[in-house]
DNA sequence: GCGAAAAACGTGTATATGCTCTCATTTCGC
DNA sequence: GCGAAATGAGAGCATATACACGTTTTTCGC
């Protein structure tokens, strides 16, 4: 099977974002290994602390995250006594919440994050970190679920 | 657990960069699905047919994706016969290559593809896009596989 | 040429992510 | 108030992704 390169491909944006999202993961995960936390729990714990006690659903949409995915990654968090989910009011719901021991383990993580955070600022700049994010809103406007474009199924 | 929005929390890069991937992937997948591939997948047949045969860990690196992570999602397309996974010269390796029957279907796919590429062109337009494809660039230089950065165990 | 080091890969385990189906609870039409 | 529809969540299954460890094959110093 020969190479084909003549067919000047375009890149695959999707393929493009995903990869770059490896790759900035990666580091992130490897600034922060002495914390004992990645950066799919730091950042699920900052949202958490950000947005206070939320709705199973409601978290889940905040990251536009599979409700169920949510669910997973939230048990090894929980196990640690990170988070607490806790029946809600309507009987229905669970809402999820971050500990005092989840707490503290955010403020410890901060400092190696806050490395990482730099590193990418310094890489990019600021002109270009500022663009990056502006795309990504951009970019998560297009989410099936995302409102404000087309609704699937109705 | 009051929420706290008064910290003034700049948003952590990684996982705004992981959220708009889901984002975009979700809806790739969605506008795909007809086609019987996944964007991972797709993407991955694709870049095989612009690299020609490769070694398994070569196409690893260039997708910037773990040897062992790379392994595992071919393994649904080698059984579907899409790509095809020989040893190389060197004992030691295995090559992948696109099967004729792995180039048909990434080819059905492509109408799909570009169906999601456009929706993506049009929602950020040309300078966004463009943008967004060169600080993605710089963000994978982050990779500590990337080469020309800080090397780990050295 | 032999044995140690290096290179390439697979397997086991864990997290991350999404879909479908199912179950429990609430809401609402009547 | 009762039963159907809607809502919120869990469980099972599949893919995506990475690390640690072990195996095989090659390379290389001598």
């Amino acid at each position: 099977m020969p190479p084909n390169p003549s067919s000047s491909t375009p890149a695959c944006v999707c393929g493009r974002l995903r990869r770059a999202a490896r790759a900035l993961t990666q580091r992130y995960d490897d600034l922060m290994a002495p914390s004992g936390l990645r950066v799919t729990q730091f950042s699920l714990l900052r949202t958490l602390a950000r947005e206070g006690t939320t709705r199973m659903s409601d978290l889940a949409e905040t990251l536009l995250l599979d409700r169920t995915a949510l669910s997973r990654t939230l048990d090894p968090l929980a196990e640690r006594g990170l988070v607490a989910i806790v029946p809600g009011s309507d009987g229905r719901t669970r809402e999820v919440s971050l500990t005092r021991s989840g707490g503290r383990a955010l403020r410890t993580a901060s400092v190696h994050w806050q490395r990482a955070q730099r590193e990418v600022a310094a890489q990019l700049g600021d002109a270009k970190l500022e663009a990056l994010i502006d795309s990504l809103s951009a970019v998560e406007q297009l989410h099936p679920d995302s409102g404000g474009r087309a609704r699937r199924h109705v």
